[in-house]
RNA sequence: GUCCCAGUAGCUCAGCUGGAUAGAGCAACGGACUUCUAAUCCGUAGGUCAUAGGUUCGAAUCCUAUCUGGGAUACCA
């Protein structure tokens, strides 16, 4: 689906060209080619609906000022069937494009055809796209740093998906290495002191309450049947069942934020399969690898990292960068064209190891993107509350959710970019959840929503958008809306290309505006037959763009509030 | 030390790959409900875009240096 700014936009473009190329024929601007110029809608209405800085760029090769440059160009521009009404020159030379205001009213059926399928694209031809969030280790529960991982990556990945990308989402599940280790001497450690053993819980082990939880579960289901098994078939028996119990936890936590994944993939299942093994092989084939302190190491140097990194440890086991090397040759090998990980900042290091290891494999390091968050802090009652896995001390996502609500939480953690630090107060999220930004955009749909049972109860019917006079449109506050209603696909463009889902955010508070700031000024349903449809169409297509964006970012749509 | 991110209104932050007079929310102040939902709207006030140079028609945006805050620099993951 094209969208009608870029139609006009394209339109205009060419009969800029033409204009030049005229221009250059009878002589009066002398350049080889035509440069790389902008065509823009300008932040202040008073300058058109679109400017362009040709004239600027053409200046120098041209050698003339800026304004005569437009001048002449404006001679010979013919508007021919570009909407264009008028066209101004302004400022250091900027040409200013005035539109009929007609060509924003056909924007309003084609939102009303396209329903909610408005806004999507094709920028991906359907391309092969995955992206992998949150992939917390499952030894915990989700904090606030995953909540944020969990929104953004879900964003992005239905954004993208809306842009015309085959996504999938996945969650990498680290269920092998040290921490399972530690895991399960934590947990043996909790299930023998239950049994009246004191045995305490190993230093740099997990001592939060879930532990002791599992612990106490796996009891209650064993009884004392592994009090005097071997250490490790206890430990392997607790593990397993605790990770089990993890996992069903963050599914369905994730779950309950709106988050479903297409895959859960194992990194033991690396391990298990032989593929960290035929990875560090082929990697040693290809000259990538060699030992030096009975280590096995990878020549990341090579691949303009700044130091060379650790395969194979010397006690034989694996890294978890090697598994990690194997897992994303595993996603390119699945057909992935693009790879997108979410991180957090404390990983931001691992990326151009991970880049280094993608050309070592023979992919272009570019199809690997990794998005990288800045780290979340939390407060409470005006303190930095320090979280940490072992101290055991954090808020969690499910308690996150029960707190602030899901809408309020992932608009939150989408409404920023992620390389900014976001300060969470718990408190004020709390206080404050009803002026929270998120009700202001849903408040925008539920009144609407409310206009059209009105319009119900009062035995109306929907106007058939083929019928209706859109001219009847006069108003400012009308127009604004329904300039804003066309930059939709747009702004889908912007935050796709981005990977930045507070675009979404931040279009969607200022459509809410716009439609509140129409709502207070203007009355839909009135006397005036013709121009209550006209208006009603403009209620639905907002409704539709305000409901197809809130989906991008996993918010609900509410009939009423 | 080196690398990454940030520094914009009292607070929290937008500002799209350089554009015209730097924006929004919260907080403050003054107004608007006999109306399709006031979880709203309208208005006032609030700025040396960390600092200093540079690039050019034009810089919050790009480059360099400095300052401040956070993070990374493991045979942890």
């Amino acid at each position: 689906m094209s969208s009608l700014v870029e139609e006009v936009r394209s339109k205009l473009a060419e009969a800029l060209k033409d204009a030049l190329q005229a221009a250059c024929r009878c002589g009066a601007i002398r350049v080889d080619e035509a440069p790389d110029f902008t065509l823009e809608v300008p932040r202040e209405k008073d300058h058109g609906d679109f400017a362009t800085n040709l004239a600027m760029l053409l200046a120098k090769p041209a050698r003339m000022s800026p304004r005569k440059a437009a001048e002449i160009l404006t001679q010979h521009f013919s508007p021919a069937g570009s909407w264009v009404e008028r066209v101004e020159i302004a400022g250091p030379g900027f040409i200013n494009f005035y539109l009929d205001p007609a060509w924003v009213y056909q924007v309003l059926p084609g939102i009303l055809q396209h329903g909610a399928d408005y806004g999507r694209l094709d920028l991906g031809h359907g391309k092969k796209v995955q992206v992998e969030f949150v992939s917390a280790n499952p030894t915990g529960l989700l904090h606030m740093g995953n909540a944020r991982g969990a929104a953004l990556g879900d964003s992005i990945a239905a954004i993208l998906d809306f842009a015309g990308y085959d996504v999938s989402r996945e969650y990498y599940i680290n269920d092998a290495g040290n921490q399972i280790e530690n895991f399960g001497l934590s947990l043996e450690a909790r299930y023998l002191q239950l049994f009246g053993r004191n045995i305490p819980v190993p230093e740099g082990g997990y001592h939060g309450e879930d532990i002791l939880t599992s612990a106490s579960s796996f009891r209650d289901l064993h009884g004392d049947a592994y009090l005097e098994r071997d250490a490790a078939d206890r430990r392997a028996a607790l593990v397993e069942f605790a990770l089990e119990e993890k996992l069903g936890n963050i599914k369905r936590v994730l779950s309950d934020f709106g988050v479903k994944y297409d895959v859960w993939f194992s990194e033991q299942s690396l391990h298990d399969t032989g593929a960290v093994q035929k990875t560090l092989d082929f990697l040693k084939d290809r000259g990538f690898i060699y030992e030096k302190e009975e280590a096995l190491w990878f020549k990341a140097t090579e691949f303009g990292v700044e130091k060379d990194e650790v395969m194979v440890r010397s006690n034989g086991l694996p890294t978890y960068f090697a598994a990690d090397i194997a897992y994303h040759w595993n996603k390119f090998q699945r057909g992935f064209d693009w790879v997108i990980n979410i991180w957090g900042a404390d990983h931001h290091g691992h990326v151009p190891r991970m880049k280094g290891a993608a050309a070592a494999l023979g992919y272009e390091p570019a199809a690997l993107d990794v998005v990288i968050m800045q780290l979340v802090r939390l407060y409470k009652g005006g303190e930095l509350v320090r979280m940490s896995k072992r101290s055991g001390q954090f808020v969690t996502l499910e308690e996150l959710v029960e707190e602030v609500g899901r809408d309020a939480a992932r608009y939150f953690f989408v409404m920023r970019s992620a390389d900014s630090h976001l300060d969470f107060d718990l408190d004020l999220a709390r206080a404050e959840s009803n002026e929270n930004p998120v009700y202001y955009i849903q408040y925008a749909y539920a009144r609407i929503c409310s206009i059209f049972r009105q319009l119900t109860e009062q035995g109306g019917a929907r106007p058939d958008p083929g019928l209706v006079d859109y001219s009847l449109l006069k108003e400012e506050p009308e127009l604004a809306l329904a300039r804003k209603l066309a930059d939709f696909p747009g702004e889908v463009a912007s935050a796709a290309g981005g990977l930045a889902p507070q675009r979404i955010a931040r279009y969607l508070h200022e459509l809410a505006g716009l439609l509140h700031s129409f709502y207070n000024s203007h009355r839909v349903i009135t006397q005036d037959q013709e121009l209550t449809a006209a208006r009603l169409v403009l209620m639905d297509a907002t409704s539709i763009t305000l409901k197809n964006a809130l989906g991008l970012l996993g918010l609900a749509a509410p009939d009423r509030m």
